[in-house]
Order: C-alpha cells, then sequence, then structure tokens
DNA sequence: ACCTGAACACCGTTCAAGT
DNA sequence: ACCTGAACACCGTTCAAGT
C-alpha cells in the first residue's frame, strides 16, 4: 500500500475504533502500515497533530448538503441528527474530535449553519446564539452518554434505545424553542 | 507531609488542574510528594486506578443534601445546578471523572435522585427515565463545552456568560418538561 | 533532496533484593 | 512484613548518517 498522509490517518482512524485512542501509536502505526517508524513523520508531523487530523476527517462529513426542510424546525432537526449520525459512524474516533481544541472546523460550520437557521426563523441574536449552544450541548452530552466519554470505550449494545432517548429530548428542547418564538 | 492515598490523590488533582491529565505521571506525583517513585504504588495499584479515585473524589461532592423546594421543578433544578457546580469546582478533574468507566458513583447516585423526583412528580416510568437522560446529556454537554472536552485544557474565560448559557437552555428543557406533565 | 537507523529522554509497572 | 532500587518493555521525537 501506498503511504500517504489519507493512509496514515485511516489506519489511525481503524486502531482508534477496535482499541481506542491510547492504543494509538507511532509504533503500532508503522507496523500496522509495513513502513518505517521514522517514515510516519514525512506525512504527520507528530502524534498530536495526527488526532487532529483524525478529529477533522471524521467530522468532514457534516458539512455535507442536507435537504432543505419546509419548516425552520424540521430543518434544525435534520442538522442536529446529521451531526450525531456523522458521529456514531465513528464513535471513538468522534469523541476524539470533540476533544481536540479548537473544534473541526466542519463542527464549527455546523453550528454557524445551526445559528444561521435559527436566525431566519425570526429569533433575535441572543436568543438564536444560546439555543444553538443549547442545542450544541445536547448533542454533545448525548454522544459523551452513549459512546462512553473515555475515548478508549466501545459504544453502547441498546443503539435502538439510544436513539429514542435522543428523539425524545431533541423533541423537548424543540419544543420549548417553537414556544419562545411565539 | 505524611503519604498516604488521600494526598496522592490530592496531589493528582492539583496536578490535573494546573497542567491536564496528561501531565500526571507516577515520577512527576514521586517528586511532587517527595517519596520515591515505587512508594507510590503502596497507596494506588496503577495509574488508572488513580484516575478512577480523583473522579470519585471530586464528584463526592453532588451526594450532598440538598435543601428541598416547595416544587419538583426547582427541585430538580437544584440537583442540576449541583452538579454543574462541583464539576466546575475542579474542571479539569470533572472532564476526567465524567470519561471514567463506570462513572462514579455519586454521579449515578444523583442521576437517580433525579428519576426519583421525575417519579415524584408525576411522570410515568419511560418518560421518567428519557427526561433524566435528557437532562443528564445537557449538564454533560455543557461542561465538555465550557471546561473544553480535552481534560488537558483550561477552562473557558467568560464564566458568567457560561453560567447564562446553562441556565438558558435549563429553562428550555424544564419548560418542555412542566408542559408534557399536564 | 529524500529516507530512516540509532539514540535520547521519557513513560507505567514488576521483580527481586534489601531492611 | 514492609519498602524500594534496578530493570523491563514500552512511548514520542530528534539527530545525524546514509542513499
Amino acid at each position: 500500500m501506498q503511504l500517504s498522509r489519507k493512509t496514515v490517518i485511516a489506519a489511525a482512524v481503524e486502531i482508534i475504533e477496535a482499541d481506542g485512542v491510547e492504543a494509538v501509536s507511532m509504533p503500532r502505526l508503522a507496523t500496522e502500515l509495513g513502513c518505517g517508524l521514522i517514515s510516519l513523520y514525512n506525512y504527520v508531523p507528530s502524534r498530536n497533530a495526527l488526532l487532529d487530523a483524525v478529529g477533522a476527517e471524521v467530522m468532514s462529513g457534516i458539512a455535507g448538503t442536507l435537504a432543505p426542510q419546509p419548516n425552520w424546525q424540521d430543518d434544525l432537526r435534520a442538522q442536529i441528527r446529521a451531526c450525531r449520525q456523522v458521529a456514531r459512524a465513528h464513535p471513538r474516533c468522534a469523541m476524539v474530535a470533540v476533544s481536540r481544541r479548537p473544534a473541526p472546523a466542519s463542527m464549527a460550520r455546523a453550528a454557524e449553519r445551526a445559528l444561521a437557521t435559527l436566525r431566519k426563523a425570526g429569533f433575535g441574536e441572543p436568543d438564536a446564539v444560546r439555543i444553538a449552544r443549547a442545542l450544541a450541548a445536547y448533542v454533545l452530552g448525548s454522544l459523551l452518554r452513549e459512546a462512553g466519554a473515555r475515548p478508549g470505550q466501545a459504544a453502547d449494545d441498546h443503539p435502538a434505545d439510544a436513539d429514542r432517548d435522543f428523539e425524545y429530548g431533541l423533541d423537548l428542547i424543540m419544543q420549548a424553542v417553537t414556544a419562545r418564538l411565539k
């Protein structure tokens, strides 16, 4: 396999999902990729930078366009579900992404999009910002609860329950948000 | 200073708040405590067990009794604020606590108390459980957003903003929860 | 110019020797 | 019985030597 930045990141993603972040070591990556340990530093400046790249890679999906919904509530819901879906596709990597500072750019963009939707719905600036933050907290917290906070732990084994829990809480928040607009 | 399990844990808490979890190493703890590296293993079986102990120690405060409020809404609010307050007293350690599996017992007890309050308020079992989970997700997510998810990062420098954000979101959820009971 | 082996300064934990 | 120095098997990263 041809070594490249992409393949190094992909190998790291694989290791994280299989054994957690703590299992990602430069020696292990090298043997996994069948290359010399030092060669890795040609594609990634450090282990930390590699984890940043994993976070960015794994969350890049939420930048994708979503089918616009007839009303702003469904639009917002779709955006929030998309965040969660992308995160759940790589749960342990998602916890890594969420733990990096600064947050991956795609996550910041998603937050900005939610804010824009709230503004367009008619919320004033302070309310729109605070609602967006509350939603972000809820999504993050749900992921934390589900996937196991420690990035080195596996996901829950009752995903259907987690989905229902998530939708229930999302309903709660959206109900209050809608009521607040009137 | 007399070495004991307590002093070892306290030293770890200090290091974590100052420099993050990653800075907690057995050698550093030893020099900080002025003892031999190996002596630490007489009080703590491993670094991992030490971090578990830090999580338990730091979160033990939420087990404290709270003044009962006239209505269940204020009761629930007080419980949730207490969780957040305790966590914010040691923000970086709180992130460690939240990241441990299983969660510290005091956190589980706090969740159980919230559940009991919801039951007493008149919610049926599935609703009570889901509301409690939504609230937990919100508190966890807020901490993650504020303190910086990575346990190795410092807290925000606008705590007042964070407080207002938190109360705003809590209001939203509590409003919807109250509406759902009727 | 690119690649990488050997080396450095760290880790957590164990073993076996000391008291 | 208790304590702990030396040692082991790891890390991430750098330097300087090779091609």
